[in-house]
DNA sequence: TCCTAGATTGGAATTATTCTTGATATCGGT
DNA sequence: ACCGATATCAAGAATAATTCCAATCTAGGA
């Protein structure tokens, strides 16, 4: 067998150049696929424990950052808080909701272009967009 | 004389509520309001030092802290770096330039509103928005 | 199977920021 | 101008997230 892991897979992208998938690494990817909330570097390691009982916080730090080099997941900063991650790779922004804490994965609608609103130096090329937006949600 | 600071002012706001400005805070926002770079903490401290030898890097924070609560300056994150200080205080965006690390102002264009680019779920309340772009500013 | 590069671990180190505490300064009322 | 209540300041200690480090460990290729 040639592939690096078998059947279950646990959403793992079929392949990933240059990306050794150790146990570590995958259970941590298939933790931010599990849960979609955006959980800290420490809540990913409470969950990865459950199966990987020996891991540590560092290798916790490593394997987010080796997947977030390889744009598997995505880190998200709020504020000062602790970095969060994310299993949207799609271009997206952020909702917080105040009274919940929860954050949400806002979507750009089809089309737009940012030059639309935004009044950008000229000659700007963006590679990185980051829009978060902190609120309630209305009592439905 | 009634006023707390006189003549020169200092660029400060005529009143704000609750504030009480102190010679320490009037240099830190002075320091702001002259050179609108995006300063963080510690810069803000030895800018300030050249007036006021003694003041304290605790002191500095506070001081920005309280600020930033009277809505005089803005505190902006980027990534996980040390917050900067921000003396606009309009909504607006950044703009991070990787070659040269300068933060540009953005300002949104007239008249656009979110909901225009953004699939925001269904009855949020945006109390805050931060926009933040990285990239490069071509060779002109 | 052996070798080597890369991965993991635990703990120490780092760094920005906040907290604590005592001293000082300021305000409003008299 | 004086007083008590309150706010601010300063210095250093404390905190918390993250990174670094040195010592194993592991996987995969020769």
């Amino acid at each position: 067998m040639s592939r690096l892991h078998d059947k279950a897979n646990g959403g793992l992208p079929e392949a990933c150049p240059g990306l050794r998938m150790t146990p570590q690494r995958q259970e941590v990817y298939r933790v931010l696929m599990g849960r979609r909330d955006h959980p800290t570097a420490n809540e990913v390691h409470s969950r990865v424990k459950k199966r990987l009982p020996n891991i540590s916080l560092a290798t916790v730090y490593n394997c987010l950052e080796t997947l977030v080099d390889h744009g598997l997941i995505r880190q998200v900063n709020f504020e000062r808080e602790s970095s969060r991650y994310c299993s949207n790779v799609n271009e997206h922004g952020h909702f917080h909701d105040a009274a919940s804490g929860a954050i949400h994965d806002i979507d750009f609608k089809p089309g737009v272009n940012l030059a639309d609103f935004l009044d950008l130096p000229p000659g700007a090329v963006i590679e990185d967009i980051e829009i978060t937006l902190r609120g309630k949600l209305a009592a439905s």
